[in-house]
DNA sequence: CTGAAAGCGCTTACAG
DNA sequence: CTGAAAGCGCTTACAG
């Protein structure tokens, strides 16, 4: 039903290879009969099939992006960076929520393997996946976004919140807060445990203590925020100040304490992490560390096709900002 | 260098013609050779290869989905639930954002086709799209969510806010509120008409005058919040509320009022549409005419597949929900 | 410059 | 139940 090189081909009165080669711009045509393909091709509607050249060459043009939690507003926006930055590069992208889940994030790289696709940019969810060190031992070309797993070589791009953070303290402090809080991720997460030692080793730079029942650990997901503010907030001495590693988990902790009538900014201090259009609407305006989320998913891509032609990519590890808003005190802008 | 089914099928000593069949699930095998070629598979670590399967059988299961805005958080929920939906149908979904451009939709709806995807959903832009068209006559699977085309026949899944925008209204003037202001989108597209006509019936019905400098005509875009709040705001005579037809234009209009001091639900009631998880942040929480994005997703999948199974799905209209919080001068929830 | 032919890895009538 | 063979629509050595 659908025109193939064949019809073109009759039509134009050539061989198949002779289109082929006159549609792709490959030289090895004359002009001539160049002209009358693409004319044809136009006049019969051609449309070459991908999936046929795909077979050929091996080559599909497209990669896999397989996502831990795309309700989180940071990889929604990495998802979009990167679809974006593929397109540039002429790949189409085939994208999977894994939900935080290791057997779903599995079964969606054996998908993607199936499917043939050219590459592959992950966030690895937490825990053991022999699918991925299956992958990576195939030398599928793969680069990891924002979350690196331990023994493996596969290249990475995060961003590192170290000097963010420790002057995020110096701000906090600053203002005069020493009862600090910190909500972070799940202790199996290389995220959750730098960010926090980042966190306890600026406190220390201060001079502060961070007491056990001030360190909380989320999941990443709003709800886990609401929890740990609330453990704070019960406590005999609750936190001046809190600060929350993940936008999730910040917004969750906003939920309590405006449950509970506190006023963000005079009554406790907050800060969160990333920096969703939204931060900055908050009544005050979210002091947060945010992360160069575009930066990384283009990075990423690049990345990516260097090594799916064959290169051996470096890591990269980003800075990020903090940015100074109201929420810890500070006076609104005008 | 990959597994293929000629290995398998030569290690089993069996012919591909029954790997082929053993491993599909299909009869006509005997239960000893389906055992013996599974196990074969299974050590040789076969893959099938899913591009020749479909260059074989022409069904991708793949569909296509064009978005025109990702950045607006309602085509980004809208995005995840159909990614959600196509999964448990056993199809992957290839992403693009036309980023309200009518030459890229159409670009990224060639590119579609030339990959042969067995549907396609999408939410076209504004503008005559050529290539929609010829699609549409093709009689390609396509089922279009949120935003209708004038004379095209293809099916469509959309949410009817007339309901909750004359309830809206009501709880306004309720309020107090007869000079109310309406940020709405282009002209040119129904979801702004049908949102604006809805509102100025429900005015009507209140006896109320909806003069022309209180009817701001904005992009669905942040910016052109700001800009129709900044015109309002400026007026002799300015609103007492405002009502912005989307999330991103009530974000921009709430920034912008934000910066000249207002305090939102006394200085001034606002009221958006959609209902992305940090409306209720704000402060006071937004009052809202909520869509089903979750359901809208899901149905427009399942519309889809009707098409793709050869069936004319039918058109839906899923009602919207007025959202009571604080923004308009209501009481905070404790 | 041009074309005949092989082949990418599957699935599926067609025989037996 | 089983296999030999064709064919999906391309691209690309290989000859000429």
């Amino acid at each position: 039903m659908a025109v193939t090189v064949a019809d073109v081909a009759s039509r134009a009165g050539v061989s198949t290879a002779s289109v082929s080669r006159a549609l792709s711009g490959a030289d090895g045509v004359s002009d001539a009969v160049r002209e009358r393909v693409i004319a044809v091709a136009e006049a019969l509607g051609y449309r070459p099939n991908t999936v046929a050249r795909s077979l050929r060459t091996t080559r599909t043009q497209t990669i896999g992006l397989i996502l831990p939690d795309v309700v989180n507003s940071f990889f929604g926006e990495l998802a979009w960076a990167i679809e974006e930055a593929a397109h540039q590069y002429g790949y189409s992208v085939i994208l999977c929520n894994a939900n935080e889940e290791a057997e779903r994030q599995d079964a969606y790289l054996e998908l993607m393997l199936a499917r043939r696709v050219d590459g592959l940019l992950l966030t690895p969810v937490l825990g053991e996946s022999s699918a991925l060190q299956a992958a990576a031992r195939q030398g599928v070309p793969m680069v990891l976004v924002d979350r690196a797993v331990p023994k493996m070589t596969v290249p990475v791009v995060r961003a590192d919140g170290r000097r963010a953070i420790s002057r995020l303290v110096d701000h906090l402090v600053d203002l005069g807060h020493e009862r600090i809080a910190v909500i972070t991720g799940p202790r199996g997460t290389l995220t959750g445990r730098e960010r926090l030692a980042a966190f306890r080793t600026a406190m220390r730079a201060r001079s502060l203590d961070l007491p056990r029942e001030l360190v909380r650990f989320g999941n990443f997901q709003a709800d886990s925020g609401r929890r740990a503010a609330t453990g704070l907030l019960d406590l005999d001495e609750p936190p001046t100040a809190v600060f929350a590693i993940d936008n999730l988990m910040a917004l969750g902790a906003l939920q309590e304490m405006r449950r509970r009538g506190l006023r963000i900014g005079s009554d406790i201090a907050v800060s969160g992490f990333d920096d969703p259009p939204w931060f900055q609407l908050l009544d005050p305006p979210l002091t947060t560390v945010s992360q160069p989320v575009g930066r990384m998913g283009a990075l990423a891509l690049e990345m990516l096709m260097e090594a799916i032609g064959g290169g051996r990519p470096e890591s990269h590890l980003l800075d990020c900002e903090l940015v100074v808003r109201a929420s810890c005190g500070e006076p609104a802008e005008p």
